[in-house]
DNA sequence: CATGAATGAGCTTTCATTCAT
DNA sequence: AATGAATGAAAGCTCATTCAT
């Protein structure tokens, strides 16, 4: 009664289970395997150890997540845009809630996560710096430091989202996005 | 050569050091009891485990805590008051911050330590959202998302708190509280 | 690329280079199969397991030695004739030295391996045995106990050719044999 | 009714005997644990592993082996002398043939054992060769290549020591160390 | 109170062996 | 014959917790 998937993908998709579950620090092998319907020791086949599962699920959503919030930030800083690319972003972090979720706790446990987080993020960062140091340029704004701005801002973003998905989404995901594109552009541009 | 403090401050401040330096989970009760000098079976007449140590620990942060953060937050929002309390929220957190990060660590493994800094962040978040409405009644600003707009804010503080002080603060504490009370009071109060 | 050798006989050439290079012990399946580049069942079509593998190819070695070191020792012992002997002895246990050596590490695990060693040995050690017992009855040596004699003096040889191929063969076999002779010679003739 | 010993010495204790049973690569920690009648765990309170345990109970046996093997060897050779000393490395061999067996069997495995075998051998081995010399320097017997005949004669014992206790000493000690004397005597001295 | 030896449950990892293709 | 994925038994090791002193 098997899945038309490869053993390896049964065990990712089952780590991606009961990582989320049961959270990475308290989950053995055997959780994993029992989830997946193989074999204690096939996990190894496959993977050196636990650590080394998430590795691999990660680098798939690293790559997806990566490609997914390139375009979004590089895009002029209108209230309207900036609304849909808070909205768009809230959505495919939604999508990988489950992946994200223990990627966060095993970046508080592991430094190589916790890099490969920060990777991400920085990406994003990059180009809302970028943004905001050509609306200075262009006296748009006020000379602020787009460091700190740009951290300010793509951090409340993330914590958000956390905060919104780990609680379980009870607000509006329209009037969250209008909301926080207003912080953002009229603290940007507001003056 | 033992410092004047009772047995159970000295496991308590040896807890607080070696969970920073090693984290939460990779500490030991030994790691504790090697670091304080007492023996290893000292721990358990007044600790039930290393959770129980830890939810201790964290009940005299979060008393201390809860108090240094109420007032700031409940101050008129002129931005020179903003950021006064961002500056003033920044020193309080960075003298914490072992505790913090070790919480922060727990919270992503147990959901009672969650609630705990949620108690703590909704506390702030409080008198924030009160601020906005405030506000919005008075007409002083648009009548945007309080709730959202309060847990948006909040949590860019915190946020950048963190990696401010995970990362090894290297930006002037200055320009920080300037620029998020930059972003924060435009984003709330800018047209 | 495959040399034009039988599965089985890449098997066993390949075990005899593991066994060697790693140990009996520390050797896998895998570490053979990989060697002779065979998938890891096929080495269970030819042999049970490990054990049976090393087995096999003791088989062969055994009959090789065992043809080898019969007729030298059957000869008269004059000190060139055992000069002689203990020079090719050495030159045999040389070129057969990776199977002898797994062999004895192999004896000092099983008593079955012990057992196959002793009756090669043991084979050697009856002509030795028969020549002092001809050489007493002959009064041309002293009444001594010629079991103890002729094990002492088999093992001599042995353990010298052991701790010769152990540590790397810097000494020159001419020297060797002159000496182990010369003591052989003397221990058993001399007055 | 445990013994007067301490939970380490009755966990070497039981290691010897083990080991000595089933082979030091066959017995696992539970074993030895079991034979003592202390928990598993335990131990690790002691020692790294099974490799360490044997490390801590060969440094005692080697210390007494190398001072008891020190004195007999140095003495000058005469035919009487010699066998004394064979007959008392007899003696002190054979109390101590249980951690031997295991040391020997633990040597093949691991260069670590076999090179402090190897200490205590050349030793001997020394002692042997500096009489050779001697003898040689006064002309008291030809002039063979001492290195190579010290270690033939002390490779002689040895293995005969190992063969005599592996089979289990069936023959008379006196007829042993009568016939290893005479080899020994005869093979330097006798020309 | 303080100690630290002892416990044993729990998890990790390896690898010989099987078997469907 | 050959393959190699899958199995699961067998160790290994750690550490939270207890308890006699």
């Amino acid at each position: 009664m098997k899945e038309n998937f490869s053993t390896r993908d049964r065990i990712i998709n089952a780590a991606i289970e009961v990582f989320f579950e049961n959270g990475f620090s308290d989950t053995t092998v055997d959780d994993i395997t029992n989830y997946a319907g193989v074999s204690h020791g096939t996990f190894y086949i496959y993977f050196k150890n636990k650590k080394d599962a998430l590795r691999e699920l990660l680098k798939e959503t690293f790559d997806l997540l990566y490609d997914a919030t390139e375009a979004p930030w590089k895009r002029e800083h209108s209230y309207e845009s900036l609304r849909e690319s808070i909205y768009g972003f809230f959505k495919i972090y939604q999508s990988h809630w489950k992946v994200i979720r223990t990627w966060k706790e095993a970046a508080m446990l592991d430094a190589e996560f916790m890099q490969l987080w920060h990777n991400l993020v920085d990406q994003i960062t990059c180009r809302i710096k970028q943004n905001i140091e050509y609306s200075i340029r262009k006296g748009l704004c006020q000379p602020i430091d787009s460091a700190v701005a740009s951290q300010a801002l793509s951090g409340m973003i993330e914590h958000y989202a956390n905060n919104y998905l780990m609680k379980g989404e009870t607000v509006d995901l329209n009037i969250i996005s209008k909301t926080l594109a207003h912080i953002w552009y009229y603290g940007i541009y507001g003056s």
